[in-house]
DNA sequence: CGCGAGTTCCTGACCTTGGC
DNA sequence: GCCAAGGTCAGGAACTCGCG
C-alpha cells in the first residue's frame, strides 16, 4: 500500500476527492488532509508517505511554495488538480518536476489512470526520499523500459483500463520520447507496439469468449474496444473468423 | 541515444443491413 | 427491437526517416 498526503484547503473537495472511489484497490492510503502548506510539511515529515496530492487552485503560490519545500529533500510524485485559470502557476511548477496535473474538478476514470501510472513507477522504484536513488532508478528504468511497457500493459488490460493504453501516456510516464519508445519497442520486440497491444488484447477475447458466457460487445469493452464494429473488424482479421464463430468452434471442441 | 517532422495507419463515430 | 456485422471517413496516435 502507498500512502498518500492530500492537501487542499478546502475540506469539501477534499472529501469529494476522498470519496471518489476506493483508494486501497487500487493500492493506496488516502488517509491524512493537510489544509495548509505548513501543516502539509509538518506531515511529510513526520510520515513516510509516497505521493502528494496538491489543490493548486486553492493554495495558489503557497502551492509553489510547498512543491518547492518538497523537491528539496525528495523526488516523491507530486499530483496538481487546479483549473483553467491556474496556467501560470502550474507553468511554475512543471519547473519543479511535479509529475502530473489534473484539472477540476477531478474525474474519477481520470485520477484512477493517474494513479495507476504513479503505482507502476512506485513498484519500480522506491526512490521516495532520496535523490541519489534517482539516478540508479533512471538505469534500470532505461535497461528494462521495454519490460516495463509491456508490463503496463498487461496490468492494465488485467484491470480493464485497456481502452486507456497508449505509447504516449507510457512515454510521458517513463520520461521517454515517443517515436523513440516505439522505435525500441520494434527492434526489441521485432513487432510494433501497436501490433502488440492488438496481440494482447485479441489473445484476451479469445479466453473471454472460450470461457465465459460474456456478450461479444462486453467483451469487446472488457479488452478496451469502446467501439464494437471496430472490435469485430479487429477479431475477424487476427483469427480468421468472426467472435461468435470463434465462441462456437472453441466450445463444441 | 534521443528528438522532430512528415507519413501511415488505427480508432471512433455514424450509418446501414440482415438474422432472430 | 436487439444484436451482429460491414462500409466509410475524419482526427489523432503510432511509425519511419533523417539529423544532431
Amino acid at each position: 500500500m502507498f500512502k498518500v498526503l492530500l492537501v487542499d484547503p478546502n475540506c469539501r473537495s477534499a472529501e469529494t476527492i476522498k470519496k471518489l472511489f476506493n483508494w486501497n484497490d487500487l493500492g493506496f492510503i488516502l488517509e491524512d488532509h493537510a489544509e495548509t502548506s505548513s501543516r502539509a510539511v509538518d506531515l511529510f515529515n513526520m510520515e513516510n508517505y509516497s505521493l502528494v496530492i496538491i489543490n493548486i487552485t486553492e493554495l495558489k503560490d503557497k502551492g509553489i511554495q510547498l512543491c518547492e519545500i518538497l523537491r528539496k529533500g525528495s523526488l516523491i510524485p507530486i499530483l496538481l488538480i487546479g483549473g483553467p485559470k491556474d496556467f501560470l502557476i502550474i507553468r511554475k511548477a512543471l519547473n519543479l518536476q511535479v509529475n502530473d496535473y489534473l484539472p477540476a474538478p477531478v474525474q474519477s476514470d481520470e485520477l484512477r489512470t493517474c494513479l495507476l501510472l504513479i503505482k507502476q513507477n512506485l513498484k519500480r522504484y522506491s526512490l521516495i526520499k532520496n535523490p541519489e536513488q534517482l539516478s540508479n532508478a533512471v538505469y534500470i528504468q532505461s535497461e528494462d523500459i521495454i519490460g516495463q511497457v509491456k508490463k503496463y500493459v498487461a496490468e492494465s488490460l488485467d484491470e480493464s483500463l485497456s481502452k486507456r493504453i497508449t505509447l504516449k501516456e507510457i512515454s510521458v510516464m517513463l520520461n521517454y520520447n515517443c517515436s523513440y519508445l516505439g522505435q525500441k519497442f520494434k527492434y526489441q520486440e521485432k513487432m510494433t507496439f501497436n501490433d502488440y497491444l492488438l496481440k494482447q488484447r485479441m489473445e484476451r477475447a479469445k479466453h473471454l469468449l472460450e470461457n465465459t458466457n460474456m456478450k461479444i460487445y462486453e467483451v469487446a469493452n472488457e479488452v478496451g474496444y469502446v467501439e464494437l464494429d471496430w472490435f469485430y473488424k479487429k477479431f475477424k482479421s487476427y483469427t480468421g473468423v468472426n467472435a461468435n464463430k470463434y465462441r462456437e468452434l472453441a466450445t463444441s471442441k
